[in-house]
DNA sequence: TATGCTATGTTTAGACCTAAACATTTAGAG
DNA sequence: CTCTAAATGTTTAGGTCTAAACATAGCATA
């Protein structure tokens, strides 16, 4: 049975997570489907919160995870600078991954890289001007745009499923398998 | 200043969205930051859960977008078949990704296409019984691990979550940008 | 001072995804 | 019957990420 399209995708989400947990127990009784209307939906904002941005930034000319990196940098506080591994600490992705990133961005002019001189090993991003400006000329527009998106929340609901949410994510983030050891 | 390692990442969620939003008002007095402990805390969740899941399958020796075209197959139910319009609508990833995947699983075996007999030009992709095997080994283990990461959450708490989520979800689905043209 | 463990980064192989360019088929309008 | 627009898929170019293999630099200790 060829199921016709009943769900066009500009219309309210498709295939409410209530309708995949319960055809999870039609077809399989005893499925664990607890998890479903919890994780599905948290899926599927992510994705909206990012594709929206991936457009909004491809039409200034950046990719994600260049603004992200520039933004964690510029938040830090002048003079603008953070080791890799901290980097890696605080965007949450892997060190071959922050390496990727600064390479691009070092190519691109906005960051500049040298290794630290307190005797360790690591090595110290900094925001050249060019980045600078690159976060002061984008970094509104996305905050704004991503403030649009949930402002069919009052502030006061906005400030109670936050604290559910970062409430949720402590917990989910002492029981999940962590990043691979070379991090 | 380089910041030393304050936040292990062991430890409890690296920079709460609270710090974050903090940090940007102290460095840009007037950045609109109403958005950013929803959308950060969602981010977290949603990759967690996702490299959770993707460590989980890799021991299994699956990946997480081939389990998500056999389960969105083997929920729609006997003949566990639907055309790749459907596919790419029920999963949120474009037209090209699903030609990719089918593609992928197809040579795993693990699906079959052909052109629908119904006058369109649809493609109808259809489970294999390895395809089907393969799906019922692994969805328990999926669903049950992913049970007990939001084990923490009493069963009202997260009914009362579950139905917040999917009410953002479908108005941030109404507001953002949505996939390409080609889709 | 050898030796090896630990901390840091970088590189590479393999997967995936999006956007855009193509290709093909159906259905309508004349 | 012909030409065009709409609907569907596939392919390709470019970019990202993870995991794992490497490569090195401190450090501790025998």
């Amino acid at each position: 049975m060829v199921v016709k399209d009943e769900y066009p995708f500009d219309g309210p989400s498709p295939y409410p997570a209530a309708e995949i947990a319960d055809a999870w127990r039609r077809e399989r009784p005893g499925t664990p489907t607890e998890s479903i209307e919890i994780v599905t939906p948290l899926w599927r904002l992510a994705k909206l919160f990012a594709d929206d941005r991936r457009r909004l930034l491809a039409d200034l000319g950046v990719d994600p995870a260049t603004l992200d990196l520039l933004s964690v940098l510029r938040r830090a506080g002048s003079p603008y600078e953070l080791t890799t591994r901290e980097l890696s600490r605080r965007t949450l992705v892997t060190a071959g991954a922050i390496s990727q990133r600064v390479a691009r961005a070092e190519v691109a002019g906005l960051v500049t890289r040298r290794t630290a001189d307190d005797g360790t090993r690591a090595v110290v991003v900094t925001l050249t001007d060019a980045g600078h400006d690159l976060i002061e000329r984008t970094v509104d527009q996305v905050l704004t745009r991503e403030a649009s998106l949930v402002a069919s929340l009052a502030p006061d609901d906005r400030q109670r499923l936050a604290a559910q949410l970062q409430e949720l994510l402590d917990d989910v983030g002492r029981r999940a398998r962590k990043l691979p050891p070379d991090v």
